[in-house]
DNA sequence: TTAATAGTAAACCATATGGTTTACTATATC
DNA sequence: GATATAGTAAACCATATGGTTTACTATTAA
């Protein structure tokens, strides 16, 4: 076995910081959004933006990059679908904070309802 | 009632660009999860870090700018405390992905044991 | 009051990012 | 074979990002 696995921390960093910033654009959110309803050529994904075909081809490649989307070559057809297991490792590392916005959320609660017996919210 | 609230897409997706953004980088994901085991004031933030305490300064200021940090000045320190409601809404936008790598991680499970009966994995 | 500490501001630099336009390649179609 | 279509490649540009160093401000302490 290599030394290198997919768990391990170095490469999950790598990893994260390909995906946070594939998703730290508009357009490529909006692009994801489009291939949660199926998969699509790029020319299709394209249509909706207003800018060049070359724009969003370079935005694909950065999702492409982060494992976001798979891209299928068919003649001079290329078709890309979502690949949402990046977005799982997104999830795994928010689970991390999840306390945290709790905290937060039933600190305001219990500001804003004083009323309430001071019994903290039941979380969501 | 002004024009635009706290939940109207543009804000929401703007949000979305500066929280993403200041996740994308390890640096800040690092200080976030200092921050996780109490507020600290800048130099203590920065003492981990080969890196110029301006450098990490910026970082902070990145975080901020996300609301994901918040900043108290006492005298001439800075405390600096988790704010991780940015990372709730974070999750909520994750949630509409959910249901696609629940699909991706069946298929993979049906490809895999295939002697399962062909029934999907229950989801965790 | 002098010196040390906490931190930002500003100027600077290299590289990355997001867009353009203008080729160019490869595949379909007439 | 000629032409249209799908898409990338490459060159270019403006701005953003992540780092540096060198001031500078403000507060605390000796």
């Amino acid at each position: 076995m290599l030394s290198s696995t997919a768990t391990e921390p170095r490469f999950q960093e790598e990893k994260l910081d390909l995906v946070f910033r594939a998703l730290g654009d508009r357009t490529r959110r909006r692009l994801l959004a489009r291939l949660t309803t199926g998969s699509a050529m790029v020319t299709e994904l394209a249509k909706p933006f207003d800018m060049s075909l070359p724009a969003v081809g370079k935005h694909l490649r950065v999702l492409e990059n982060a494992g976001l989307i798979t891209r299928t070559v068919n003649g001079r057809v290329h078709r890309c679908a979502l690949n949402a297991l990046p977005l799982k490792t997104v999830d795994d590392w928010l689970q991390h904070y999840q306390r945290f916005w709790g905290e937060t959320l039933d600190a305001l609660s219990d500001y804003v309802q004083r009323d309430n017996g001071g019994k903290p919210r039941k979380r969501s």
